[in-house]
DNA sequence: CAGCGGGATTGAAACCATTCATGGAGGAAC
DNA sequence: GTTCCTCCATGAATGGTTTCAATCCCGCTG
């Protein structure tokens, strides 16, 4: 049951039929519609804007793009979507990239390399016209995209990959930061919840652990690692309750480990700051509902994905523009003990 | 610095390039890439495999969905991909689209009729071979894909639009198990946080708490309307906390809700499950992690979420298959009173 | 040896929009 | 009246791929 239309076009309506529908030739609906540099009399535009009404005509994006060598889409990889940190980013790329009418291809690469690079090769096959990188597992791969002559930016990676321009947050010195709250705090054994690390270099948010402990004179709490999710988080409470030298605060490298940390210690009937406090970093809205309320490092999604996406197609697009850096801040709530809770 | 290739293509290499190095018509460069229906003698093949390789050819998607009229490509439109429930559902409609090749654009519609509409007109310009709509504001605007031809699945989408195959959980139904559940602890007055409905219809979840009030035969308890969001359910749960006859126990429509009507209470000095039980709706893991852990009606978004795709791009693809209806299942955890916690 | 069948390969049309070079008409200036 | 210029509009080429219809070649059969 379609809809009655005035009058129903059979099959896709092309250009063509709009300029013979109209009395024009194509090239000028192709005027009309773009709005080009050529001039069109007003009396012809309006005869084909209602040549378009009338028969319902949509471009063909395709075929636009074939042409256009630009399919006005850019894509974006990340470990996983439901992850909040990374949904938040995904949202915040789909806000920029929609603002200059591109369009957003997601993908998740679950952690696994094969995923990734499937992925990868079929963005560079889609000729989207720049990339978001927020999960390089295997850097050789980031050649396809090099090869296929598309741009990308790299997000939150460490180690930069030569010939990629990238967009990100001082990880060390957030890290710094909230460790040194801890510190601040009267604690001299403090924690640390990693992930499993899987490039060659430290991650920052580590090394920012280690800096502020040894700025302070302080021996290195016990460290767990373990997968960024809630799961992995309780696993990692868990350990850190059970460890030899137990902390009385713990970083935790994301929220969703914080979270999970907090339930362990809750189940261990171990009070949140009183005994142990918490400080993580991300700066999701999920961790200020937490119980109690997340100490967390936040990061500037919205405007590390507005570089990134114009980066990539704003007026300088893809000239590899070196590295952007974003200050974080550090939101202090109750998890680290600055306000006494009960829990 | 481009990596140093063996043999350097200037510009995109196209199949053209490939048939003249291998010798042969392109013809049959475009069989041996398709695997075709047309026979390609083993030598020939791998003399085309090898020119494929050496030049490092990337078939040109645009070109492909232009003569294919089809893009391979699925749209999705939510309203906020940093909702959990729809983070989620975005991950398992990628997955699902991967598996068959293709991609998944994502839109987010954010509640506001202008982008929702903008959306699913750049979606139809794009020539996806469907879309999976999860944010239907304004039915009208559907037509658009219709005139299109484009094949929609409707997601928990309360009254049915004719012409539309759906894709959901029964809302009411899994609303009253949760409810039934409550009044099964003993209480008489339970309350509802609901989001502000903008359909004309009663949304499913309020009616599944009125069917099992009315089937116990209690009056209904107060109800609360706001935005599906964290802050919206704090708000509630505040509004709860304060109303004339404050309720023993809240089914909040869905676990971002509860999470912040957890917050409210746990302010408030009030003990969850002990002097208020609190229910709610989604099933997110996030539910699993509050404090204490939700009790909560699972919604299996995998499984609809695979059900959608394979109604767009399944071998009936788009024939508007009618409704498919998921069940729910009630996960019993703490905060129903099921097991006594401190908080 | 002629004819035939069939598998492998080819050439070219089609898909739809963009854009350049060209053409034509009309007005203005001399 | 002629020339020149401006302003619009057009035809055709272009982009990369798929696929039909046609061709070619080889071996087999009668």
């Amino acid at each position: 049951m379609t809809t009655p239309t005035v009058q129903a076009p059979r099959g896709p309506v092309t250009r063509k039929d709009v300029a013979r529908y109209a009395g024009v030739s194509t090239a000028v609906v192709s005027y009309v519609v773009n709005g080009g540099p050529k001039k069109v009399a007003p009396a012809t535009e309006a005869k084909v804007q209602d040549a378009i009404r009338v028969l319902g005509y949509r471009p063909n994006a395709a075929a636009r793009a074939l042409k256009l060598g630009s399919s006005e889409t850019i894509g974006l990889v990340i470990p996983d979507n439901s992850n909040p940190f990374f949904s938040l980013l995904s949202h915040a790329v789909e806000d920029a990239a929609a603002e200059c009418g591109y369009a957003l291809v997601l993908t998740n690469s679950d952690g696994s390399v094969a995923k990734e690079r499937r992925h990868i090769r079929n963005l560079a096959a889609r000729q989207v016209d720049g990339v978001v990188l927020a999960s390089v597992l295997f850097e050789p791969d980031l050649v396809e995209l090099d090869d296929a002559d598309i741009p990308a930016v790299l997000l939150n990676h460490g180690d930069a990959a030569p010939g990629f321009s990238s967009v990100g947050v001082d990880l060390a010195a957030g890290a710094r930061i909230a460790v040194e709250h801890l510190i601040g705090h009267g604690h001299t054994n403090i924690g640390l919840a990693m992930g499993t690390n899987t490039a060659n270099d430290l991650d920052g948010r580590e090394k920012g652990w280690l800096q502020a402990l040894s700025d302070a004179g302080l021996l290195e709490g016990p460290i767990v690692r373990g997968p960024f999710s809630r799961a992995g988080g309780y696993a990692a409470g868990q350990r850190l309750l059970a460890s030899a030298n137990r902390p009385t605060a713990i970083f935790a490298s994301s929220d969703m480990q914080a979270i999970g940390i907090l339930r362990a210690i809750h189940e261990a009937g171990v009070s949140v700051p009183g005994d142990i406090a918490v400080a993580s970093f991300d700066g999701s809205v999920e961790a200020e509902y937490s119980w109690p309320a997340l100490t967390t490092v936040e990061q500037p999604v919205k405007a590390m994905a507005e570089a990134a996406v114009s980066a990539l197609i704003g007026a300088d697009r893809g000239k590899s523009a070196g590295h952007q850096l974003f200050p974080t801040k550090l939101l202090v709530r109750q998890s680290c003990g600055c306000t006494r809770t009960v829990t």
